[in-house]
DNA sequence: TTCAGTGCAAAGCTTTTGCAACTAA
DNA sequence: TTAGTTGCAAAAGCTTTGCACTGAA
């Protein structure tokens, strides 16, 4: 259901289209779906292929690049992240982002699940909110 | 992107199709897909179409009766829920599921988020682990 | 020169919608 | 009787795959 992720090799050439996508995330605090990402480049004049965004994003999300999330619309969006272990503050409006983490509520999940007998425990957390500008 | 659900009413009437899909969920511990749902009923000789089963569980959900989750792969799955707000300790391997609430996180979840000047806060938390049948 | 990378078209999947037939109340 | 339900077929959306072509090293 969610694999522990096992870092795969990064990409081995440098292409117009990647470094598209990657200059793209560079700077970005927002979650952003495959789709998004090929509009705003093809707006900006860039061509590139649909395809080839989905397979960049893939690649970068599986070298633990990006962190990926799922709408509720069933979209996958990506935004660049931190390394080590965090969680997620999004604008339910614009989709401003904040990387948040909390010590505490680790050791709280951790514990509620050995309590119950899981081992090899993980969480997902995202909260929602709207933020200060909307 | 997270919209708060307000709550619609129940459907109006008791058809064996909804009463079917009613059992099913009814003790059970694991959240299960529309096309899960579907095959087990088929597969238990009730007649029923894929198109009744997506639908019902969606008025059952809209209903506040069951909770909803995106699954990795992109699916939705359900499940009969306690009413409330609540976690769920989901086991990777089987899909056994135990209800789980910490008023501690829903504190920090609503302060950091505040902290940040974020309004209407929700958040979404599920922890995986592999329970101890698996 | 080579093989990873690209992108179009087509396929795959889950979920939704149109609509005529059906049925609970 | 009649308005809510059903379910097939088709459509909609997101994402992946097949495959011939392209281009980075």
């Amino acid at each position: 259901m969610h694999p522990a992720e096992s870092p795969r090799p990064s990409p081995q050439r440098r292409t117009r289209q990647r470094q598209a996508v990657d200059e793209i995330l560079t700077g970005l605090a927002e979650f952003r779906t495959a789709q998004q990402i090929h509009d705003e480049l093809r707006h900006k004049g860039d061509s590139i292929g649909l395809t080839t965004v989905y397979r960049t994003l893939q690649l970068m999300a599986d070298a633990g690049e990006l962190d990926a999330i799922r709408t509720a619309e069933g979209e996958t969006a990506y935004r660049r992240c931190s390394g080590g272990h965090h969680h997620h503050l999004v604008c339910r409006s614009c989709g401003r982002t904040v990387e948040v983490s909390g010590p505490a509520v680790e050791r709280w999940a951790t514990a509620i699940a050995e309590e119950h007998g899981f081992r090899e425990v993980s969480h997902d957390l995202e909260i929602f909110g709207t933020c200060q500008n909307c």
